[in-house]
DNA sequence: GCGAAAGTTCATTTTGAATTGAACAAATCA
DNA sequence: TGATTTGTTCAATTCAAAATGAACTTTCGC
């Protein structure tokens, strides 16, 4: 077993290459994203060119398949830009290397929206609780709720702060 | 098909109790956590008195094996804390209302841990990029290793900051 | 001590997300 | 137009995390 290549076959990527991709997978796994969409950003963060869909796929050793959804889900963070080249029709990417843009990304989609319908959702319950007939239970429901309201109101308020202070 | 269960049986959840572990659930998965945790943490949060984990497998509809593993995720993090009873053998659980806890266990057992390992990672390559040859090559890799290192710095400065404002 | 209740552990099963790959669509050029 | 290259979509598959449940340990009561 040739002792460069660890788990898929990574046989066209450099050691500084692999280890740069293993931290961004390491990185936005924590976000929750896939292995893959870690591999690609990485990948591009590194690469002095910008590269083709197919350098992705014969480069990670992925399918065309989890290439295009990986770089659709870039593209829609905006942490991967299309770069048109002159003469060539093949469209290439390259990695927005301002890190903002991906915390950015994932703020805007992913927490944003899920502190938001939480807030519903809380918002929605006041009615139920206005129903409560024992006034002892009535009280404590208030307060929880209201805990909960003023926490994520909190959470919003943080998100822009956060992405000033990451962003550059 | 009774319309007041969706999924798992949770016959005995009240209304408010049910939406209210929904939105943990919703919560604490976009921190990675299973969703048996938010489900415990939801009822505890909401509940006026201490639970015993019998009384979460029974109302949560969960195994055992999962409350008990829950519990010790949630413990872990200072989330919930046990509280002994006078002449009561069994131990109970109640949530701590303080959601910095949870958020403070999160960063404390997840976030900074990741963040140091992504740091000793792109430290540990500044040896790799040392044996680049081509000197542009190598000032590129300089930079965008920069770049990280500046990033993941930012990033645990930013964390104490992040707990003092959510903590209540 | 023994027996029963409470709680933990962990091998197996289940479930859901990630990935694949083949069919399809779109674009390019002769 | 048809042939070729490029990229997308989505049903089927794979794989890993989560949940289960039975065996095990611990603790308490008698």
């Amino acid at each position: 077993m040739p002792e460069a290549e660890n788990q898929k076959s990574r046989a066209t990527l450099s050691e500084i290459e692999a280890r740069v991709i293993d931290v961004f997978v390491g990185g936005l796994r924590v976000l929750g994203m896939p292995g893959s969409v870690g591999e690609i950003y990485g990948l591009l963060y590194i690469s002095q060119e910008p590269l083709a869909l197919d350098d992705l796929v014969s480069r990670l050793g992925i399918s065309k398949g989890s290439a295009s959804q990986g770089l659709r889900t870039l593209k829609s963070l905006g942490a991967v830009r299309e770069c048109e080249r002159e003469g060539v029709r093949r469209t290439f990417y390259e990695a927005d290397v301002e890190l903002k843009k991906l915390v950015g990304g994932f703020i805007r989609e992913q927490v944003r929206p899920h502190l938001e319908s939480g807030q519903a959702k809380v918002s929605a319950l006041q009615s139920a609780v206005n129903q409560t007939s024992d006034p002892v239970e009535r009280a404590f429901f208030d307060e929880r709720l209201d805990r909960l309201e003023n926490w994520m109101r909190r959470g919003r308020m943080v998100l822009p702060v956060l992405q000033k202070f990451l962003g550059q």
